[in-house]
DNA sequence: GCGACAG
DNA sequence: ATCTTGTCGC
């Protein structure tokens, strides 16, 4: 059963009369933490679940257009533009099998799989895989290139219908089934691949570049653009500075200022790398913010989608 | 007062 | 991620 079905369902449930408020939905679906991903989901679940007009945020204001004439027909209190005392019409007693948390499991086992160790020190390829939106179809992009040169060796495009939402600390959910066909349909497997989006640097220690290298058996970078976790104790002086990030203590990856920015990038290893060689390595390829293997691949998936949807 | 939640 | 205009600077 996919998330979207799940979330329908859990919807579903909600009794005429009655409304539920985005954080118990969040806690149904087992991650307190998704709520703020659940508008969108709602958004798109909406058409064939009328229910989803009975989801209020916590304050009592609506996520749907129609929510209050809705509510009103049903017999709930509606003053202005939110529902007044909504807590007195809340329904909780959801039954789930706690999607979120099933995922959240397979990520605990995946992170037992990370090998911190170097299996590359000095790659001959290097390959960067990047993913654009429209809608929820995926369109992903890899690049493979000479970690010498940054010349280009190779393109590959592969577009994706996803049934999985974006929602913070899942994106592997979303975008590993899009960034594998991408990868495979390279012509050959690359020596190292830099990934848009966390590795180690997680909350199960599992993000998407650790999940594709474990899947790929390659080794694989983290590149996270913003900030997910970990502890950062001491400020990054200037360009090309890099500070430790901590989890419980230990360095799971860096965050490294590669350009003049003072948006630093968060460097975490994958797979088969450790952080201080993930670190040296992202440190060769940067060429602006992003290393290049990526920012290739991003143009590239950004350009296919573009032209595609003045077609 | 308490929060940093990727793309 | 995506939606968007002009604008500041190398």
């Amino acid at each position: 059963m996919d998330f979207y079905s799940a979330l329908e369902d859990l919807v579903a449930q909600i009794p005429a009369g009655k409304i539920a408020f985005l954080g118990d939905i969040a806690q149904a679906l087992g991650d307190k933490a998704a709520a703020v991903a659940l508008p969108r989901a709602l958004a798109r679940i909406s058409v064939s679940c009328g229910e989803a007009k009975r989801v209020l945020k916590a304050d009592g204001s609506p996520i749907l257009p129609g929510t209050l004439a809705a509510l009103k027909r049903d017999g709930v209190a509606v003053s202005g533009l939110i529902v007044e005392g909504a807590e007195r019409f809340a329904f909780r007693e959801f039954v789930s099998n706690r999607p979120l948390q099933r995922l959240r499991n397979i990520q605990r086992k995946c992170a037992r799989r990370v090998v911190l160790r170097d299996g590359v020190r000095k790659p001959r390829t290097v390959a960067g895989v990047d993913v654009s939106y429209n809608e929820d179809r995926a369109i992903a992009a890899a690049v493979l290139m000479d970690s010498e040169t940054l010349h280009t060796i190779a393109e590959a495009i592969a577009e994706v219908d996803v049934a999985f939402p974006y929602i913070p600390g899942y994106l592997a959910f979303r975008e590993l089934p899009p960034l594998l066909t991408a990868l495979r349909s390279l012509p050959a497997k690359p020596s190292l691949l830099f990934v848009d989006g966390h590795g180690i640097l997680h909350p199960a220690k599992c993000g998407i570049a650790a999940q594709l290298g474990i899947t790929a058996k390659i080794p694989t970078i983290g590149i996270g653009k913003s900030y997910l976790v970990g502890e950062i104790n001491s400020k990054i002086i200037g360009k090309g500075a890099a500070v430790p990030v901590r989890i419980g203590g230990r360095i799971m990856g860096y965050a490294f200022r590669s350009s003049e920015s003072k948006h630093p990038i968060f460097i975490s290893p994958g797979n088969m790398i450790t952080p201080k060689t993930a670190l040296r390595l992202t440190r060769a390829v940067c060429l602006s913010r992003v290393p290049e293997p990526i920012r290739l691949a991003h143009v590239m998936a950004t350009e296919k989608r573009k032209r595609k949807n003045d077609t």
